[in-house]
DNA sequence: TATGAATGAGGGTTCATTCAT
DNA sequence: CATGAATGAACCCTCATTCAT
């Protein structure tokens, strides 16, 4: 359905042309974060875009390039924003916190991607089509942990912590909240600052 | 078969008539843990127990029933340990220390099976014979969240603390340590303190 | 589209009208050759067409219809050769000379054609639209058999050859040079002479 | 079904034990023969069988596996009768002779996997597995054509004879009749003897 | 108990063909 | 004429499960 202002088209919406290849990506990146990429079908996403499980063939080599086209938009948006705080020069508190942030919204983006990578990551961390997956989980780890003991040489942050260890600690908890349904009532703002209030000062209260 | 000498039975090897039962529990949690439980065939399950796949169903009625007894057990013990912390009537800060301490070592016990939730919750939280799954989630937030809001009805916690929402932040970060591989260098216990620091006073040096 | 220089049409390319026809016949017959006829995709040729396999449905009903064109008109132009060759009223040795002569040179021409017999015989012969195979073959062999019996008649020819054995072990060798690339280093004439010497010679030195 | 002399078992048919494997290759190779492999389903091969198509896969790895089966066997066979007749030491003309009567025979008990070569030898030769056909035929090239050489040297065969295109133009000539059905009338034997006369005295008589 | 053959439903994929634009 | 999206049947293969022996 064009957009008209005056008597020039100036968009399209996307059931037209190459639309309807984004369009099966968006519904097939639903059903994968739902079900889990696996046990999604061809023939599920078929269904959902309302044509016969054959006809996806016509917009992709295979279920695989699917998985490749959600997955690998979501890591580069990610690595982009670890790569933006670091350039930045900030202090490392600055640094993690503008991560945290940046990510917030950018994971809040691509759920069904993070989705898939926390259900399936099993499988897809086997697959020759997604080592790229394992690198940039291994720069997103070296970021981290560079910050963490910048921070410990300034006296910024605790001396007592195992920067890797807390890493590891964190990650998880940094994707996780951006799978919950935005319908649990909670905007990204609201999460990101949680997140960033434990993360610094803990949860008791401070004399 | 029992191994006896003179006519005392001084031990059991393993394919001993329900002992060959739980070795195939013990093989198929490693195999459910490592590529998935969806992804774990039951001819990879009956090989490595030396045996043919038909033949796995002469000990359980179904792969399901495996997965069953291996998540069951584990749920169990997790709720008593819950249930013993709360029951200890310790100030919230004690009670949340005793559950991190205490589960820290029942997931080191059942790490097959925490495995097996994160990589395929998707999966068993739809199946009706795993209800008690839900049910068991459930009991662990409201533990969370019924201690962290008496926490800060005392002054202990910080007020502007969302206890829902922080439950949900930390839960996963302390499932998590658990399905490391102890030769990643890091002792049950290593991990236990590093996340309680982490929770009570994050990461910021006090002044 | 003719080219035109004032008014006169002085070249035309070969995308016009049925010239394109033509170039699609030609392509698909290679790559019939090459691949097979039914591991020759309609898309692989289409792609060789430089036009989307949907568009090739414009020139022709289908793709047995393609492989029709190249068939019979094969087929075809073999059957003169022979009619002539017997028309001609040599003797047997004449005769069956000329048919070795002559259809080395109408092979060499539709080496295409020669070449999906021999790959996908068992194919076309079980399918209706292609019986006229069937006929033809038939009418070849019995212009060699009647022509062997000439010669043995009239003592031209070994008595003790059986005139169908010796045709069907003949056959396939007066076929298959034809198919191999000219580029192997042997002229057509080459093959043909070498034939005929093995035809009426044997290998064996002649004291 | 034992076969029975007085109480002694010396024998059993082919249904029981592994022996329902060797059926369906034996099932398998007739259809390939027939259609050709590629034109052949795995369905076609259970109907044959009277099993399902799944249940095929208990036997084999794949289809692929099956056609595996059929043409090693043939090739070891064929490679053997080459050798042992060089291994004789006889005369070019004796070597020629023992390897068109022993492979007579043998490509007459392997007539379903000639037919497989023949009909889908641009699938086979370039398929990896099949990596082993072209070594094969690469050996019995030279065979021939270092035999030919060795009886133009003696004097034996014709002088004018391009070694390499008559074992060419040969080639096929020796493996087709083999795949005539018996049922066309003509003996092994027969078939042999036509050929050898053919090869080494053509079919002029002989003043 | 164990075997091994078989089931049957469903998986991802291919491909000649159709047709509105 | 050409496009490109779609069809629908068929393809090879997988796997939890059953059952006679």
């Amino acid at each position: 359905m064009p957009v008209i202002i005056g008597t020039a088209i100036i968009g399209r919406v996307s059931t037209t042309g190459s639309g309807r290849r984004a369009d099966v990506v968006q519904l097939a990146g639903e059903l994968f974060a739902q079900k889990g990429y696996r046990a999604t079908t061809v023939r599920e996403i078929a269904d959902a875009a309302g044509i016969l499980s054959g006809s996806l063939y016509h917009h992709f080599d295979s279920k695989e390039s699917i998985g490749d086209e959600i997955l690998s938009g979501f890591i580069n948006d990610v690595l982009a924003d670890y790569r933006a705080a670091v350039a930045s020069g900030g202090s490392p508190q600055e640094v993690l916190e503008q991560i945290v942030r940046s990510t917030s919204e950018t994971l809040s983006r691509h759920r069904a991607a993070l989705a898939m990578l926390q259900n399936d990551w099993n499988y897809f961390s086997t697959q020759p089509r997604f080592g790229y997956l394992r690198k940039a989980l291994s720069e997103i780890e070296r970021t981290w942990v560079t910050q963490l003991e910048r921070g410990q040489q300034s006296g910024l942050f605790r001396a007592d912590l195992d920067a890797r260890l807390t890493y590891r600690l964190l990650r998880d908890v940094l994707w996780i909240p951006s799978q919950w349904r935005l319908a649990e009532g909670y905007s990204i703002g609201q999460v990101a600052d949680a997140l960033l209030r434990l993360l610094f000062d803990g949860i008791t209260a401070q004399g």
